[in-house]
DNA sequence: CTCACGATTAGA
DNA sequence: CTAATCGTGAGA
């Protein structure tokens, strides 16, 4: 088996726009270490969020609340929200200072630590162990601590294999029909034929 | 202070 | 298909 050689991102690749991002982190490694164990999930589905000409996102319209005010830094940090009082949502938040983009995590594909996913989770199926952005957190114990935390952390970070084969099927964003305006736009992207996935 | 609702999920 | 569940944001 060839060894799979992986290359930190660093702080500056999360200057460039979301949908740049959106589309280059699939395939990566997501790393999240504790003292206990390391988790490690590939990144399998992505959505872009573009920011103040977004209705779809957080910061349309240039909005600032104390929920979302870390969208608003230079990219390269972690933007986590609660969404229907039980699930955290992980964003990284890309481009530069005020300009309030975001990259969502949707979906990864388990790669180490899965007993231990299986265990938070309470399911044994490994497809539905990280196939969700609510459950992929779950399983990862992620929540409102690492909201503002960078993404190029030591025990928190994303790494690029050398070679990547697939395809990258683009659809309209999951669950975005409030928005009017951009509920449309295909900025959502995922690993062709990945069982991971979420739903249909 | 009140209150409607969500970048979701589990379960019938 | 619907209910769960609670922090958040808008408005009184």
């Amino acid at each position: 088996m060839k060894k799979l050689k992986l290359k930190k991102r660093s702080k500056a690749f999360f200057y460039q726009g979301a949908k740049d991002i959106a589309k280059n982190i699939l395939g990566d490694y997501l790393t999240f270490k504790t003292k206990k164990q390391t988790l490690i999930g590939k990144i399998v589905e992505t959505e872009a969020y573009l920011g103040i000409s977004d209705d779809a996102s957080h910061s349309f319209g240039g909005k600032i609340t104390p929920r979302n005010k870390t969208l608003y830094g230079q990219g390269g940090v972690i933007y986590i929200y609660l969404i229907y009082g039980k699930y955290w949502c992980f964003n990284i938040v890309v481009s530069k200072k005020n300009d309030p983009q975001a990259v969502f995590i949707r979906a990864i594909e388990p790669i180490r630590g899965i007993e231990v996913m299986k265990k938070r989770r309470g399911v044994e199926k490994e497809e539905k162990l990280t196939n969700g952005p609510g459950r992929w957190t779950q399983s990862f114990l992620i929540d409102k601590s690492f909201l503002g935390k960078e993404i190029t952390s030591k025990d928190i970070f994303i790494s690029s294999p050398e070679d990547k084969d697939f395809n990258i099927v683009k659809t309209k964003r999951v669950g975005v029909d409030y928005a009017t305006k951009s509920k449309n736009l295909l900025l959502r992207f995922y690993i062709k034929n990945n069982l991971f996935v979420s739903k249909k």
